[in-house]
RNA sequence: GGAGAGAUGGCAGAGCGGUUGAAUGCACUGGUCUUGAAAACCAGCAUACGUUAAUAGCGUAUCCAGGGUUCGAAUCCCUGUCUCUCCGCCA
């Protein structure tokens, strides 16, 4: 959510900077919805002030053992008229919450303004793309040789979109996995969680997946929802929380399954493990004091740079256009993995900063020493990594002539000192 | 799955349907006292929204959540959620 003040202060400067992320707001609808509500708001509370005024003279009327019957018929009529008011406050609320849980974040100044992700700046490339001396295979055709990666046994199982994996290929996920939970936690300072894979529409809607977004998530019978992040339960571990200052900054990180519909996404990328409806993330959560948030970001991509660096995938660090950036962030960095098979980048890390947006939605803020009123904190989120397309990215890029695929330096000892897979 | 108990401020814990935003204790903050500390004593101590230049006043809301009864609800009724105890089942 936006900060209500800007879009009574600043209200046309605000919808021009929705505008930019292709979201249009109908100033002259809210300038209207806004007058009402003060209006009836102001009117409502009058009433109850009054009611309550005259409820309470009752009560001290009847310990007196006064006549109370002037005061009831005083209030007689009042009833009904609160409840009208009260009524009509309710639903003008109602269709300025249905504005407001449906807007965007607005970009940060530093953002370039775009359209879709053709307008995405390119910020720095690290590595150099490998020369390969054979025609290079890409991960589906590695992991059919290999026998580790069964797309028929999991569509069987399950439909499209889902994998199974077995074997080496199995250890190398789970390796992966493990590297970068172990890196984040020794050496960039984040606590390690085990989080619910299930959570309730209060906490879809606390870092904004809910309302806008319901068609991309799984829902169970029950009303509860697969999290399509870890992202969601770690950020809303904050909500309805105040935050000693000093405890600033939290860092947090988990590894978990996401879970997504992918619903409008058919015909793109069915091939391989690119784009599945379960896949495994490293993620990294940061809650911060607003002042730090734009270098928390800067520090938390270079965390997932850090893992890319580390494996010795060459990859390139973007900045997404306003047009292209997700509901909640206010500015992110994707980092783009080389696919030498595809020859080209895929997305494989998305850092974000959220700014006080989902704080607001999820009540999250902090205490200063100094400053007695509770503050919003700023929250930001990141992969580090998508384990999935990691595997694949490694697959890709330490394949040899023979089909069979080196490990990476850092992943050895993982791997039971294993330097080559070839056993499937 | 069956039976029962409960949910009140940071914590503990009162609260006959009326003047209760809510006793009391602890914690916390400031002060007095003290060489210093402790103890004792005094004072303060929620959040959100609205109005407003105001982080001043004033108003409204908040005792798990949502409905209801009533002139008036922390207190009564209904529904939901969560917690605890016992039985059953179970990784």
């Amino acid at each position: 959510m936006l900060d209500p003040q800007l879009l009574r202060a600043e209200l046309q400067n605000t919808a021009d900077k929705l505008a930019q992320r292709g979201y249009p707001l109908d100033t002259v609808q809210w300038e209207q919805l806004e007058v009402s509500r003060k209006n009836i708001q102001i009117e409502t509370e009058a009433l109850q002030s009054q009611r309550t005024k005259i409820s309470k003279s009752i009560g001290q009327a009847k310990a007196k053992g006064e006549d109370i019957q002037p005061l009831l018929d005083q209030v007689a009529n009042m009833g009904e008229k609160l409840e009208q008011s009260k009524d009509l406050l309710k639903s003008t609320l109602a269709k300025m919450e249905e504005v407001t849980l449906y807007t965007p974040n607005l970009a940060d100044d530093s953002v370039p303004v775009g359209v879709d992700e053709d307008d995405n700046v390119k910020v720095s490339t690290w590595g150099e793309p490998k020369v390969f001396d054979f025609k290079v295979k890409d991960h589906v055709e590695l992991g059919d040789i290999k026998q580790g990666l069964d797309a028929e046994s999991a569509a069987n199982l399950s439909g499209s979109r889902f994998t199974l994996l077995s074997g080496e290929m199995a250890q190398l996920h789970r390796a992966l996995a493990q590297f970068m939970l172990d890196k984040h936690t020794r050496e960039h300072g984040y606590k390690e969680y085990y989080v619910p894979y299930m959570v309730n529409a209060e906490t879809m809607q606390g870092s904004g997946q809910l309302p806008k977004f319901s068609d991309d998530a799984f829902i169970t019978e029950d009303d509860r929802y697969l999290i399509p992040t870890a992202e969601v339960p770690l950020t809303n571990l904050v909500a309805d929380t105040i935050i000693d200052e000093s405890d600033l900054p939290i860092k947090m990180t988990a590894h978990t399954p996401c879970f997504r519909r992918e619903a409008g996404s058919y015909g793109k990328d069915t091939k391989g493990m690119i784009r599945q409806h379960q896949f495994d993330k490293v993620e990294m959560v940061q809650i911060v004091h607003p002042e730090h948030s734009s270098e928390a970001l800067e520090e938390m991509t270079s965390h997932a740079e850090a893992i890319l660096q580390a494996l010795e995938l060459p990859y390139r660090k973007i900045i997404l256009c306003t047009g292209d950036m997700g509901f909640s962030a206010s500015k992110t960095y994707d980092l783009e993995v080389w696919l030498p098979a595809q020859d080209t980048y895929r997305e494989i890390s998305s850092c974000s900063n959220c700014t006080d947006f989902q704080a607001r939605r999820m009540q999250a803020r902090f205490r200063a020493t100094n400053v007695k009123k509770p503050q919003l904190v700023h929250t930001l989120n990141g992969s580090g990594l998508a384990v999935g397309r990691t595997l694949i990215a490694v697959m890709e890029n330490y394949q040899n002539d023979d089909g069979s695929i080196s490990v990476p330096k850092v992943l050895q000892t993982y791997m039971g000192g294993k330097t080559l897979l070839n056993q499937g």
